[in-house]
DNA sequence: AAATCTGTTGCGATGAGCGCAACCCAGTTG
DNA sequence: CAACTGGGTTGCGCTCATCGCAACAGATTT
């Protein structure tokens, strides 16, 4: 099981792969930290390699560990990066809208933003449902995501297309028309400011999004309702004029000159 | 001015001064990121270390660089990360600290969150008293709870007296008085750190809590610990400072940077 | 055009990290 | 008790990834 990989830095890899396990795999329930062993064989390592990749981790203050189970996990100095990025500002200007929509509908409302061809949620205002599984953090496909329409708005129809075709599940018929919808939720989102859109992956039955936009006109990101029930036609796009609004507004606090 | 020091992982040290530096510049004025040079020189290392490192770094996320000017900035995997595991890591950090004020005052102390309009406790460090209700798990609405003051405290006013007035309890007088109190309570909170209220639901007599942030500067939960007995004056502000401080500190350990 | 400032890259020497295996330390089990 | 199991650490050669220099390539400035 030797890796012969090109190259580059290995070592961040390794790093980074560790602090991917570190960070939980979505699923919430194992809160007390990972032990060496069982990383090393997720990721399919040497134990030792873990373990003196973590010790250096721990000395960085990357992790910590846990003096009596032994186990480790995220440490105070990533937490302390993180809030000196970028995306820290956009959280907070957004955070207000997000409260706003989320106890206005009492549904969960999402920012999320494009990377690559995933998207990534980046905050998640619950709503005061029983139990909701957490998306923070979180990246999915582009084309699997309510907020992918807004987050595309903006794209050469081409790209767009091209985009589909790679990675939209094969089915034939269902693809062609799984198309033509895409490009006519683009269309609406340009148009109306919002796009609703039955999700793929989340337990909700349909999501709005709407794109924001930063100072120089680009979407930034976007606002995302996801919907427990799907509501009839005249009250769907009540709310997505509410989350166009909010998406609007959010926009202008970034310095977006509304056309 | 070759370094010869022992060392560890190197690698990962020098990638971590990097990640300082880009995050550091404690200004938050309009940093659009920093130049290879400029870092290699204030790091005194070579510039085509800090040049390949950045470079390996930009592969995984860890930095971002603006196509334009060419310069660097941390990037949303960081982020991603921290937010991954913020809500674990939460309930993990908590625990010393609620059990040294548990300890401290001989009183429950709880970890709260804000569900919609619905307040959450998720960890209950309980008292050595005999009579121990246990709250962990359990919902109750916001404007019930002693840890809602805190919770709250970042909420626009206009958004809080909507809630309010939506569902306090309708006795007129009662309700005018209850929504100043409210105002007073949050203004407090956020002054200083703090705050403490009577209590409508538990069986205590009064409860203090305060607002604990995340890397994000969001409030991301309250400390909150129900008093037995109410104190006199003087004791009840010192318990409070006693539980702001606490908070600050659990809020460092999440990565909060108090600007 | 020369001078600077930026950032990237080719290359040989060398030392850091890899993997294996041995080891330590607790608990379990017979 | 000895044998076993499963967690974690460490010793040690071998190899290859990284270091630093110096040359290079673009932009800007003089």
């Amino acid at each position: 099981m030797s890796e012969k990989l090109p190259v580059s830095s290995a070592g961040l890899r390794r790093d980074l792969e560790i602090l991917d396990v570190l960070a939980g795999h979505g699923d919430e329930r194992d809160t007390d930290g990972f032990g060496v062993s069982w990383i090393a064989q997720r990721l399919g390592r040497e134990k030792s390699q873990v373990s003196r990749a973590l010790r250096a981790l721990e000395g960085e203050g990357m992790v910590e560990r846990d003096p009596v189970t032994r186990r480790y996990r995220l440490g105070w100095r990533l937490f302390a990066l993180a809030a000196r990025s970028q995306q820290a500002r956009l959280v907070q200007v957004s955070a207000p809208f997000l409260r706003r929509l989320a106890t206005a509908f009492d549904e969960d409302a999402h920012l999320c933003v494009l990377r690559g061809d995933q998207v990534l949620t980046l905050v998640s205002m619950p709503s005061s449902r029983a139990y909701h599984r957490i998306w923070e953090g979180v990246s999915v496909p582009v084309i699997m995501a309510a907020a992918g329409r807004s987050l595309l708005a903006d794209w050469e129809p081409e790209r767009v297309r091209e985009l589909l075709r790679a990675k939209l599940p094969a089915g034939l018929d269902s693809a062609v028309s799984g198309e033509e919808q895409w490009m006519a939720d683009l269309d609406h989102a340009r148009t109306f400011g919002y796009v609703a859109s039955d999700v793929e992956l989340d337990d909700s039955a349909a999501a709005v999004s709407a794109p924001v936009r930063d100072h120089r006109g680009l979407i930034a990101a976007a606002i995302s309702v996801s919907l427990a029930r799907v509501p009839a036609a005249p009250r769907l796009e009540e709310i997505g004029r509410a989350i166009a609004d909010s998406a609007r507004d959010l926009s202008t606090a970034l310095g977006h000159s509304s056309h």
